[in-house]
DNA sequence: CTGAAAGCGCTTACAG
DNA sequence: CTGAAAGCGCTTACAG
């Protein structure tokens, strides 16, 4: 299927078919209007050219189960733009590495990465003028790479205001990991605390990783102390999974005897018994606006801010309530 | 960036660098290594021609918990093959429906379909030459359509079987609409019952929708029966969250008075109280042999099978138990 | 092994 | 508005 044919089929010259195919001026309404349907009904397709029409999406690793919320957010914008959404998967930061010229191979429109991208990687991607768009930062990032996170201090400030409200006065905080985002949910926790005047406590707060054997342990021994708190905020939606576990072989009840919140508000944290309260990310919503962002960038667009946090809210379910008297 | 400008840097010829990149004979390995060197250096690539290097993998709605599963499994074998994953969301079974059209605009290396293709989508990618495979048909299809599926009906068998043993007498099974997947696996309970010289009574077996909401509404119903069955086998994992809420509310302990067994083994079911002991359904597994099928097929592979079910397996947990003496 | 020449599919500049 | 001609990036067949 070339041109030469459809031209043929139409009775033009080759140039004129060209002329249609770019949508240049000075081709007949009329003559536009035949070769047009010839070109559809041959479903001619130009071929593409040294930048593709795709959204190359970059994990590190694909088993997290935000991810599905991720791709449907970037999904939704790309399809709007009659752009391809391209799913890759770690090797970015693979010594054997063939990865991050495998993305640049593909010459995408641009690339969104989740998590990170080290700066040899952004290096090579701004070599070849793809523009980029981090996805909720793990670190502190220079200023001029764009970003897209939630508002994680908000998030906990919100989460903690809420306990503070129902009464509680020992709120434990589970945290993550020196991540960024682990920390502003950490800062959220303390600011909120101190705004009620109350103080944080060292022995309150636990450090740890974002699974949920790790919020299983913390919680083991934070609730088996004879001042244990009467809730617990935890840095995401596993870790107080493990929470509830912990609970349930210490033999106390959720919410009656432990208020827990989490973060994130991963789907399967709405089954759970009892249902999970938790500071919802709006996942869906920052990868559409990661894409726009991303896109916009592709286009050249001169844009006067760079990174953007959305907003979390609290999602209120069933696993907090007063503490009782004691 | 051509291969003018190569060629020159090489201080050869045009044809010898369009020799190098298409692994042509009649290059020595001198010039061979210093052409491939500059052409590395300098980032070429060779415009792609009329077929991408890109997998599509199109799911009807991109909510689902297997998502991520899946497209872990197409991601693996393309990756091996250096092909990029493209993955997009509905539009399928749109009237708008300009979606086939985008993929097959896109000329995609083969197609992948979760769930369903109509037969004039089929229609529409085969006069194309696009090769495309079902992932786990939700209906009969025509005997030349490729697809992926799970062994279902073994799947429904071992589950009744493991609940046979351990002594159930009166097992209800939660099934799901007409599709051939909860047609077999319902299948599979009724001759594991037969089996075991036990009839299938139609009182037992409720057809339902594979929804959370909907296992619950029937286990209320089935649990509440002066002579309610002792263990549910449930079409999919969610409709065994409804089983466990119903339970619950009802003052049954999983398992010492109800033992429940569901299907797919979707991640969060093994962090639910008590963990869900499941049929497992080797999705990334799946996607991979799904992938390399349509691979074969786009490389113009002749093959004797066009279709293949992959085993799964009894993942046993602790929602299982003898039944109480009655 | 090498590259001049011809050719292919497409676009651009321009004469009619 | 139309298309002959020149040109571009690439490949192929072939002479040396």
């Amino acid at each position: 299927m070339t041109i030469a044919y459809i031209a043929e089929s139409a009775g033009v010259s080759v140039p004129t078919v060209s002329k249609v195919l770019n949508g240049r001026s000075g081709v007949s309404d009329e003559t536009r209007a035949r070769v047009e349907q010839l070109i559809h009904q041959h479903g001619y397709r130009k071929p593409p050219k040294n930048r593709s029409n795709l959204v190359e999406l970059v994990f590190r690793e694909l088993e997290s189960m935000w991810a599905v919320e991720i791709i449907r957010g970037v999904e939704r914008v790309a399809r709007k733009n009659r752009i391809g959404v391209l799913v890759s998967e770690f090797g970015l930061h693979d010594t054997s590495g063939t990865t991050i010229e495998d993305t640049v191979g593909r010459r995408p429109r641009c690339v969104l990465s989740v998590a990170q991208l080290s700066e040899a990687e952004r290096g090579q991607l701004r070599a070849r003028g793809i523009p980029f768009v981090v996805f909720d930062p793990i670190e502190e990032l220079p200023d001029d790479v764009p970003f897209v996170g939630a508002t994680n201090w908000r998030g906990g400030q919100a989460a903690t205001r809420h306990l503070i409200g129902l009464g509680h006065r020992r709120i434990a905080m589970i945290s993550g990991p020196d991540h960024a985002f682990c920390l502003a949910r950490l800062s959220g926790y303390t600011s909120a605390l101190a705004e009620a005047g109350l103080p944080t406590e060292p022995r309150l707060v636990v450090r740890t990783q974002l699974t949920r054997e790790h919020g299983y342990e913390a919680a083991r021994e934070l609730l088996s102390r004879p001042d244990r708190p009467t809730a617990v905020f935890t840095a995401n939606d596993m870790q107080a999974v493990g929470v509830y576990q912990a609970a349930r072989e210490l033999g106390l009840r959720v919410p009656d005897d432990l208020s827990v919140v989490g973060f994130d508000d991963v789907p399967a944290v709405a089954w759970m018994d009892p249902p999970l309260t938790t500071v919802h990310q709006p996942l869906a919503e920052m990868a559409s606006a990661a894409t726009e962002l991303a896109l916009a960038l592709g286009r050249g667009e001169e844009l006067s801010q760079v990174g953007l946090e959305i907003a979390t809210t609290l999602t209120l379910r069933e696993s907090t309530a007063p503490p009782k008297e004691q």
